[in-house]
DNA sequence: CAGTTGTGTTGCATTCTCTGCAATGTGCAT
DNA sequence: ATGCACATTGCAGAGAATGCAACACAACTG
């Protein structure tokens, strides 16, 4: 809507592929390089854009400190953290926490496996959204014509032979999902990783968030994941009474 | 520098304090609201604002996004991660990794301590810049003329009583640390906690990051801690070999 | 139930800002 | 020195952003 602010915008996504000069800027802003410097003035003076010593930009420390306030400001999280730390405690494995943001589903917490395998912290990273227990648990619960759409719209990449491979699949399986109130990934995004996932709900009933334990194949089997089930159920209630009021919190009453 | 783009970004840091409405938007940036709903649509579109459901204007999850794949191009970062974890199946502490940029110093990297007490995780919040042990080397590095202009322009808060409390005595302990080549904080930021570091360097001698352990009292006492510093000063200069190139990583060449 | 207040939203004419050009400046390599 | 590649600045014209006023829409309120 706002031609100036879009074409600086653009830069952002740019430069998180890596550093680049004036010249590559502009290019592929479609620019003159005049106007990308005068852009990328403007970032740089509200710190989402840095100009390294050989005099290309990348993106800026500021940047970091407001994805964290705004993190911080996630009440669900907040709430959701101490249960997830003690699920892990009991059961070892990793635990996620993750929202649904127009069209993306995104980790917002984690708490790492205490097995020694660990994978780089994703938190702030789009989810394999076709594939992902917690992403089908989201999506499951929105409207109908709105779930559609996005089905329709997504990529099925297939990351795996168990890989849901299209729309009509995707949405198949997201009734099931809603129907029996909780969510699995057997294979789908990694070969030798299976979650499973429950919802999280607010006072008016809708899914505000989902959380999920992941464990790969080598520790225990699809099987034996499974069996957590109910804890994982029984802690995202816990989370959802005390997101959505009805539960006063031990120690705050 | 471009005051269309100038406005729009500044609507990120108001948002950053939580959610606002359209109005509120308006007034604080001092325009129209239609100008304000402009900018806000067009920092929707790019997924940096996110609508709740109330309506009012939120932090949007690109950001967080961005702000991640901005962290993983910092290639110190991902040489200096297995170090750190490291260090920290060593001695248990909390291990931190910070860089300089433009009048802040920010944690980019963090091991959580292995004892149960923690704090929750300040990647990406800027650092109490002057006292952490991480920002005096940092500092300290610059030339001489800049140290000394960013000494005056800062703030000196009084966190404890060991709170460095003037610019005078900021640039007289950044002499100290530049001369012997580390640096701690002894409870100058939090009563009871202590922090020791070391400087990492470039193939040009210059320091590209810096990295601590902290501990707090009822842990280790500050004498214990400093045990730990030629520990925490091979690990530093393990990482400044490798990221300076002088030292082939193990397993790939 | 009508009226009212508080929102958010759109069309449009005016004006001011942004744009692209061309010229200048700056550093680096030959 | 000379050339090259890049960043930077001044300027005039064009086009985009702005503020206004009118509209839509909900939630209150009498």
């Amino acid at each position: 809507m706002s031609q100036t602010v879009d074409r600086a915008l653009s830069i952002l996504p740019l430069l998180a592929e890596g550093p680049a000069d004036l010249g590559q800027v502009a290019d592929r802003l479609g620019v003159h390089k005049s106007t990308a410097l005068r852009l990328l003035r403007t970032l740089h003076e509200h710190g989402l854009v840095y100009r390294q010593s050989d005099q290309r930009y990348r993106l800026g420390a500021r940047l970091f400190a407001l994805a964290q306030e705004a993190m911080e400001n996630l009440d669900v999280r907040e709430i959701a953290h101490p249960h997830l730390v003690r699920l892990n405690e009991s059961c070892g494995h990793t635990v996620h926490l993750a929202v649904y943001e127009e069209n993306e589903v995104l980790y917002i917490d984690k708490v790492e496996s205490r097995y020694p395998v660990r994978m780089y912290s994703r938190i702030g990273k789009p989810v394999a959204i076709t594939v992902a227990a917690v992403a089908k648990l989201l999506l499951a619960d929105l409207p109908e014509h709105e779930r559609r759409a996005v089905a329709e719209k997504l990529d099925y990449p297939t990351y795996t032979a168990r890989s849901t491979p299209n729309a009509g699949a995707f949405l198949r399986e997201l009734d099931k999902v809603r129907e029996q109130g909780w969510a699995t990934d057997l294979g789908g995004h990694e070969e030798s990783i299976n979650c499973v996932a429950a919802p999280i709900r607010g006072a008016d009933g809708r899914v505000v968030a989902a959380m999920s334990v992941s464990a790969p194949n080598v520790v225990v089997t699809a099987d034996e994941l499974l069996t957590l089930l109910p804890l994982v159920r029984r802690t995202a209630d816990a989370i959802s009474g005390e997101y959505s009021g009805r539960t006063p919190v031990k120690g705050t009453v």
